[in-house]
DNA sequence: TCTGGGGTCCTAGGACCC
DNA sequence: TCTGGGGTCCTAGGACCC
């Protein structure tokens, strides 16, 4: 493996260990944060999965156990999370030849040396995260991308390991047994709908994924099972891409916490989600060429569901909000329908390209000709707070009632100089 | 009573062109 | 009126990820 291997760091817990680095007190508790809305446990400390807690638990079920359990729950507060998720990558970036931010709390990392220097580089990331940042991390290293994702869980569930593992450091029988043992469905790459097909045909096992042969499994499956394949013979061919590139769509979707069951109202949702959605634009230098409004009522009142949904294409790429919140707005008549109780909704920007100065307003010649309309709004908020400014119902000082809930949030003390956390000492 | 949000990549099929 | 083959682009939907 010695040529080009590759490590995956990830934050264990991360929006536990988040919460955790400036409330020490949840140490050892079991901890659980929830979704938007207070809905449902998207993440959970060790204790809180000792206890049997899974994730997308609804957090009216757990609820009642609370306080038998200890067990203590926030919102989540992706302001926090956001930055100190830029705080380990930056950490972690400078242990590599490259790095590839995968998610929030994970990046692959470029790394050199001989296999004994690999694991010492390992304990260094992990010393400097804690020591810099103050949440936990597991690194696990391998020859692809494939097996440093299953190198990194062998580190996690290993407490013994102390949260670093080089694959080929490990005797070749124990990797087997290792491998014989986990379901296909462990891996990256392979979910429970590949996970059953694949059993049709008597592949169970990481290990019997490995032994197939992979023309006929790119035949029967895809190609994108077929690197899962190469890749656990040690082929790398999945590449990383170590320069962010622009995105492709941009999505603002969220539950409210009550139904809408109005025209009026739902139009107020457009409004301010589309404003949002272009205030995103903005920030990412990018326009729009089409735009979906959805809703949907909930999939557990009983009776049928329905999601409507209309997508327009733009006359002109734009991130104009003007534009896009009248669009937005004048597509919910006929896919809604009043009376209907609607308790969530979204507004997605596809087909996204770099904008280009101020061609995006040129097929609007009005007096905004030469006005970034998006970029004077972004610097308004970024001034005096998101809830500044903004057009029709999203210029509204108060929110409205079916505005998302989060009851149990941590301040954002990273983010906000009101929220900054203050420390005596005696 | 109360059940998340935001993405990416691949494939198949249709429209259209030469 | 019949006949052929190859290619691109776009879109919808599926699967997966965290």
């Amino acid at each position: 493996m010695s040529r080009n291997p590759i490590a995956l760091v990830d934050v264990n817990n991360f929006y536990v260990s988040c919460e955790r680095v400036f409330d020490p007190s949840l140490e050892g508790r079991p901890v659980v944060v929830l979704s938007n809305n207070d809905g449902c446990v998207v993440a959970r400390s060790q204790e809180a999965k000792d206890l049997g807690i899974e994730t997308g638990t609804p957090w009216f079920k757990v609820k009642p156990s609370a306080a038998a359990w200890n067990l203590v729950a926030r919102s989540s507060n992706y302001e926090l999370y956001g930055d100190m998720s830029a705080r380990v990558m930056e950490v972690v970036g400078r242990f590599g030849t490259w790095q590839e931010v995968y998610s929030i709390d994970e990046s692959f990392l470029g790394l050199t040396g001989t296999e004994g220097q690999l694991r010492e580089i390992g304990e260094e990331i992990r010393a400097a995260v804690a020591r810099q940042v103050g949440v936990p991390v597991c690194v696990g290293i391998a020859s692809t991308k494939t097996l440093a994702k299953f190198t990194n869980r062998i580190a996690k569930q290993n407490a013994a390991m102390g949260g670093v593992c080089s694959l080929d450091s490990m005797p070749v029988g124990q990797v087997e047994t290792i491998q014989e043992r986990v379901p296909v469905t462990g891996l990256w790459g392979v979910g429970a709908r590949t996970g059953d097909r694949l059993k049709a045909q008597g592949i169970v096992s990481i290990a019997d994924l490995k032994r197939a042969d992979p023309l006929a499994i790119r035949k029967k499956f895809s190609v994108v099972l077929q690197r899962t394949v190469l890749e656990l013979n040690g082929t790398a061919c999945i590449p990383h891409t170590e320069e962010r590139v622009d995105k492709q769509q941009i999505m603002f979707s969220r539950s409210f916490s009550t139904p809408v069951t109005t025209l009026e109202e739902m139009g107020q949702v457009f409004s301010i989600y589309a404003q949002r959605g272009a205030a995103r634009l903005t920030a990412g230098g990018q326009c729009a060429t089409m735009l979906t409004v959805s809703a949907g009522t909930s999939r557990f009142a009983g009776g049928d569901a329905s999601f409507p949904a209309v997508t327009l294409r733009l006359p002109a790429p734009t991130s104009d909000p003007i534009v896009l919140t009248r669009l937005a707005v004048s597509a919910l008549r006929g896919m809604i329908v009043p009376g209907t109780s609607y308790v969530r909704a979204g507004v997605m920007l596809g087909g996204l390209e770099p904008a280009r100065g101020q061609e995006q307003f040129d097929t609007f010649v009005d007096d905004r000709e030469s006005l970034d309309l998006g970029g004077l709004l972004g610097s308004v908020r970024a001034k005096f707070g998101d809830t500044a400014i903004g057009l029709g119902a999203g210029g509204l000082a108060e929110p409205p009632g079916w505005s998302m809930k989060r009851e149990l949030s941590s301040p954002r003390y990273t983010t906000e100089w009101e929220d900054l956390p203050v420390v005596s000492a005696r």
